[in-house]
DNA sequence: CCGAGGATTATCT
DNA sequence: GATAATCCTCGGA
């Protein structure tokens, strides 16, 4: 692999739209408690940011829940839907603005045995193609909410990976938002992926 | 191949 | 009490 040197904080900081579209081509970086090194490219990307922001649960205030997106940036979100998924953002923006970008799919560049003892009987493309695929995959749960991600202590971060170009970067609505969400959130272009990339989810 | 519906629980109203 | 930033299975074509 390449440099595996975490993202610094200032990367974070910046608008969470900001932040989506350039971890496309980024490289998730796990390292397991039972030893093993996990690589994988960021395919696909969605922003959630403001108060205004309806998809977001960093909608109105603070809750015990959304705490850590009004938090620092670069510390990973991670929170539990549906009573069976975890789903991982990374923290983005300034202190008390609240936002945050969900990592959907990666496409595994180093540590597939691991990956493959997790998610055995499967197509391989559908291992890491979807946000709740992914943490199984690399074996993300909440124990790692609020996780510091700017440094490699606690077995989870980005490090820069490969430039992807605007030409290859494509951009949608958001996907999966709930009934309560309307105009012009539901709508608003904060999906990014990588385009013809077989591990973007559906 | 495709669409519908169930799973299963933390969180917020 | 209702809902959810999803996934998987099952039934039908």
């Amino acid at each position: 692999m390449n440099d595996l040197t975490p993202l610094p904080r200032d990367f974070y900081a910046q608008h969470a739209t900001h932040v989506a579209r350039q971890l496309l081509g980024a490289t998730l970086v796990r390292r397991l408690p039972e030893g093993g090194l996990i690589c994988a490219k960021i395919v696909e990307t969605e922003a959630y940011s403001g108060l205004d922001d309806l998809a977001s649960h960093g909608r109105a205030r603070r809750t015990p829940r959304n705490l850590p997106m009004y938090g620092e940036p670069g510390h990973a979100y991670v929170y539990f839907v549906y009573g069976a998924h975890w789903l991982l953002n990374v923290v983005a923006e300034p202190i008390d603005s609240p936002a945050a970008v969900l990592i959907r799919a990666v496409e595994p560049l180093e540590g597939i045995e691991h990956i493959a003892a997790r998610r055995n009987g499967r197509s391989p493309y559908e291992w890491t193609s979807g946000p709740a695929r992914l943490t199984v995959a690399l074996s993300i749960t909440g124990v790692h909410n609020t996780l510091d991600m700017t440094t490699t202590a606690h077995g989870l971060w980005i490090a820069a990976g490969m430039l992807v170009p605007d030409s290859a970067v494509r951009t949608g609505a958001r996907i999966g938002l709930g009934k309560r969400v309307t105009e012009p959130w539901l709508s608003m272009p904060w999906r990014w992926w990588i385009a013809d990339n077989p591990y973007v989810s559906r």
